[in-house]
RNA sequence: UGCGGGGUAGAGCAGUUGGUUAGCUUGCUAGUUUAACUUGCUAGAGGUCGGUGGUUCAAAUCCACCCCCCGCUACCA
């Protein structure tokens, strides 16, 4: 029946909510599937919300502003597990403050990814055997965009499966039109502050994309190398030589200097006089730089400054030529003679043997150095002197370092600080051209005739200079991360101030992994800084990296990625979301189990059930006229620590404690009102007498719903699938947010329950180790001498058959009619009996006791040992003191009725 | 090289403004199949909190030193 139904209104109207169209059939509506399938519910209720618009924000100043901006994942991209740990974050956190009545914004985008998409496209158009240089600029972009039209929108929809609430109808592109102007508009305003500026540095160039890169897309890796030891001739000296040390022998071509630490006395008389450089004969100086390690190598070292960061540096000092001898693609280029056209490895075999030959190569040492790579492709990054364009980092760095110091900018953890601080205070100005078509092109024109540059934010018609028309623009493109370093605010329409940017920025949050800390993080906070005068956000999340069971990275290579979208079709959106957040602290890294998907998966359909239960139940009574002063002992107990979960909940999401909130929220719900409260409460909803039905149910349905709505950010499908069902309302995730009363705050009943409790266990305990089948009920005795003891536990006979299988409870307050066999467990307080005479071992409850009597010994002597201390009684806080003097009494009075008890068993 | 993280039960992780009997998930053992849930329920075993020393009435937590693993960062050409 159920299905048919379900098929039918799929059918008719999958936006519509399940309650909505079994109404209109006129059937019973508030019942649910025995066990949750995510897959049947995700998506129409996904669809639901989106009809409903409830992700969409638009100003409204009677409420304040909560802005999250999402991180634009590539136009390439496939969703991973970062990405889904990424998301999954920013949703809790918007849900969460929409529920709270913030006018919560979730700003999503894509980004154009330059070079990840400009490679990838090249890839695919050489499918087809198509080279890039055939199409021309304007034929590549044309495909390029085409691509983008066809797989920019894939991550976009892979986001929504995992139950995003961004702002959809707010969708950006890095490269749209109004990104597009804030590109131009912070390019044109830094070079005209002298921030932007064109220079020939030497820079990392990457031979096989061709291109500049910047110094955080280089990954540095140890590879074993040589050390090629070779002497260099002095000049007019015959048979003296300098023998220098080098890992990259072919760059000798472009040597201009042999330099020498000037503190060293081996070569002290040598400095000032020349060297034949050998194969190209050309005379070089010896220098003096204390840039030079005595210690290492020989002493001595070779200076190329066009091929070495540290010799360009040097020879910078030294006032030495810089000399190419490479081809973009890393081949020796015209210079090299006889070497032209060999790539680095070719050249340096061929020169390693020549150099052999003339006697001149000393000897050749294994060694181990780090090599640079292109992130990207992995290739050997050769440093090259090219001109480029950079940002001067110097000024804006220091706003930005004084943001986090002075604590207006909070990063989580806070240890990230140091790995802020410390790349600000080493940072080089940052290389922003590329030599790439796929991308936002640089806003300069050269004029051809009097060689000014001319930059402007619209195509200049004619040279400022010289009016000449003859204008050419150039060629490269800027580095993706220009344009995400302005995304908090050009997402908000800057560079037009209008109503958006005024209320929604400066953001609240944003969320990311830390390894993208430099490359993004950075560059938004002092672009913000620098273009609007305030920080893009006041906090930074950050997550680690979600990794295989083995704790590697999942990566293509490995081929042990697990793809989000199979977890999401399997156990479904929720069970992903909610292993995603626990068991984890921020900046820290995860581990990806699918036991751990399970466990999160029983979760829901726990959930689920105890729903189910709820709603079968609630038609029972009338919960309408339910007062407070109606609820039983266990009503307020689990009222009581419901009210403090949401104040503990809400705390730790306010802190972004996520996990611990999602931790507390799950054992709140599975063992206390789970395995506790609905079990305590089955007699009396059995018990067509009970008057205390209503009250029952009241609470059974205000702790699920508010159980549901606490829950809601992590497990979002589930909670509003079970709560459209239970109750009258639209939705979960635009209802309110509890807040922790003191009204219901009900410290006598929770200590009342732990009393309670603890019974319980003792006689599960008792029946466990006494092998006790539950099928075999049992009569038990509560004793206690103390009225508001056997009060409680009056209050409570009924559920101690479902809790502890008693089939009798009687409550006394001595032991009166109790067989002297009878096991016992004695509490604080109040001892259980239970006559089972038949079943009873002596010797085995004797051992028990004995145990239970060393364990209290050993307490007593650990808490008068405290107390006896007087330094403890005079440092220690009164009310710690206090607390071990209880406890002291406690375990005393425990273990004198353990004693007696023993003692009638005659041991 | 500098900075940082981690070392807690078989596995994976929480927990540290110092303060009851160190928690959670999973796995294991035993029992259970009770009118929401076998994706359940109950009980249990399993830990010298990496090591050594110190501070303190009290240390997994603070300090010092050491050992192992992992990041980032830089480098010796």
């Amino acid at each position: 029946m159920n299905i048919v139904i379900d098929n039918y209104f799929i059918e008719i109207n999958r936006a519509q909510s399940l309650l909505y169209i079994l109404e209109d059939l006129n059937i019973m509506a508030k019942e649910l599937e025995k066990t949750y399938d995510p897959s049947a519910i995700e998506g129409r209720l996904y669809d639901k919300w989106v009809a409903n618009k409830y992700f969409h924000a638009e100003v409204d100043r009677s409420k304040k502003p909560f802005t999250i901006v999402m991180p634009p994942p590539n136009i390439t991209g496939q969703l991973h597990m970062g990405h889904a740990l990424d998301n999954t974050m920013q949703d809790i956190l918007i849900r969460f403050k929409r529920m709270q009545g913030y006018n919560a914004l979730w700003q999503p985008g894509t980004d154009h990814a330059a070079i990840a998409t400009e490679v990838k496209i090249i890839e695919h158009l050489r499918e087809q055997g198509i080279e890039k240089d055939d199409l021309g600029r304007d034929g590549f972009l044309k495909r390029a965009w085409e691509w983008k039209d066809e797989y920019g929108g894939r991550i976009v929809n892979q986001l929504k499966k995992l139950g995003s609430s961004a702002d959809w109808d707010r969708e950006r592109f890095t490269m749209d039109e109004g990104n597009n102007a804030a590109v131009t508009e912070v390019f044109t305003k830094l070079y005209d502050k002298g921030y932007i500026y064109k220079g020939s540095r030497i820079g990392n160039w990457c031979p096989v994309c061709q291109t500049s890169i910047s110094d955080a897309e280089v990954i540095h890796e140890e590879q074993d190398g040589f050390f090629w030891h070779i002497n260099y001739p002095v000049a007019g000296e015959e048979g003296r030589f300098v023998e220098i040390a080098t890992t990259r022998p072919e760059t000798l071509l472009g040597d201009t200097a042999v330099a020498v630490n000037p503190e060293d006395d081996r070569y002290k008389d040598i400095v000032g006089k020349t060297l034949i450089l050998p194969l190209v004969n050309r005379e070089i100086p010896v220098i003096a730089d204390s840039y030079v390690d005595k210690e290492f190598g020989t002493g001595a070292v070779k200076i190329t400054p066009a091929h070495d960061p540290n010799d360009f540096e040097v020879g910078k000092r030294h006032n030495l030529a810089e000399i190419n001898i490479m081809n973009d693609d890393a081949t020796i280029n015209a210079l090299g003679g006889k070497y032209e056209g060999m790539d680095p490895y070719e050249a340096r075999k061929a020169m390693v043997k020549d150099l052999e030959d003339l006697g001149l190569l000393v000897k050749v040492e294994p060694h181990k150095h780090m090599v640079g790579t292109h992130d990207r492709c992995k290739t050997t990054v050769e440093p090259l002197v090219k001109p480029q364009w950079y940002v001067k980092m110097a000024e804006m760095a220091k706003p930005a370092k004084e943001a986090v110091e002075k604590g207006e900018l909070k990063l989580i953890p806070e240890r990230m600080n140091k790995t802020y601080y410390n790349w600000l205070d080493n940072i080089r100005d940052w290389c922003i051209s590329r030599q790439l078509w796929w991308g936002h092109r640089i806003p300069a024109w050269y004029c051809q005739d009097c060689g000014e540059i001319i930059v402007s934010k619209d195509t200049p018609c004619t040279c400022t200079k010289c009016n000449s028309a003859n204008l050419k623009q150039d060629e490269d493109t800027l580095d993706t991360w220009f344009s995400s370093a302005l995304w908090p605010f050009s997402t908000l329409g800057w560079p037009n101030v209008g109503e958006d940017y005024d209320y929604f920025f400066p953001t609240d949050v944003l969320v990311t992994g830390y390894d993208i800390i430099f490359f993004w993080v950075i560059r938004m906070v002092f672009s913000s800084i620098e273009q609007t005068g305030r920080l893009p956000f006041h906090t930074v999340l950050f997550h680690g990296l979600v990794r295989d069971d083995q704790g590697r990275k999942m990566s293509k290579s490995l081929g042990n990625g697990i793809d989000p979208l199979e977890v999401i079709d399997k156990y479904g959106a929720d069970a992903l979301r909610l292993t995603l957040i626990t068991g984890n602290a921020p900046g820290n890294d995860m581990r990806f189990y699918w036991e751990r998907i399970e466990a999160s998966r029983n979760f829901a359909n726990k959930i689920w059930n105890a729903s189910r239960f709820i709603m079968m139940n609630i038609e029972k009574a009338d919960i309408k006229d339910v007062k407070l002063s109606d609820l039983t002992l266990a009503d307020k107990w689990i009222m009581s620590k419901m009210n403090e979960l949401v104040k503990d909940v809400t705390e730790n999401m306010e802190k972004y404690e996520l996990g611990i909130a999602a931790d507390k929220i799950h054992n709140f719900l599975w063992e206390e009102f789970c395995d506790w409260y609905i079990e305590m409460v089955k007699p009396r909803l059995w018990n067509d007498e009970d008057s205390t039905k209503a009250a029952a149910l009241y609470t059974l349905k205000t702790v699920l719903v508010n159980g549901l709505k606490l829950l809601h950010p992590y497990m979002p499908f589930v909670t509003e699938e079970i709560f459209c069902t239970l109750t009258d309302e639209e939705s979960i995730m635009v209802s309110d947010w509890p807040v922790y009363t003191e009204e219901l705050k009900f410290a006598a009943d929770e200590n009342a329950v732990d009393i309670i409790k603890n019974a319980v266990r003792a006689i599960r305990n008792i029946r466990t180790e006494m092998n006790v089948p539950p099928s075999k009920k049992a009569t038990v005795y509560m004793v206690s001498a103390k009225n508001e003891i056997r009060d409680i536990f009056n209050a409570s006979k009924s559920f101690f058959g479902t809790l502890a299988y008693a089939e009798n409870v009687i409550v006394q307050e001595d032991k009166t009619g109790i067989a002297d066999d009878a096991v016992s467990v004695v509490l604080h307080d109040a001892v259980v009996y239970m006559p089972f005479a038949e079943l009873v071992d002596v010797a085995k409850e004797i051992e028990r006791l004995k145990k239970e009597e060393a364990r209290l010994e050993g307490e007593i002597k650990r808490a008068s040992g405290m107390l006896a201390n007087p330094k403890f009684v005079d440092k220690a806080p009164a009310a710690k003191v206090e607390e071990e003097k209880a406890k002291l009494q406690k375990y005393t009075e425990t273990l004198e009725q353990v004693k007696e008890r023993l003692a009638q068993l005659g041991a």
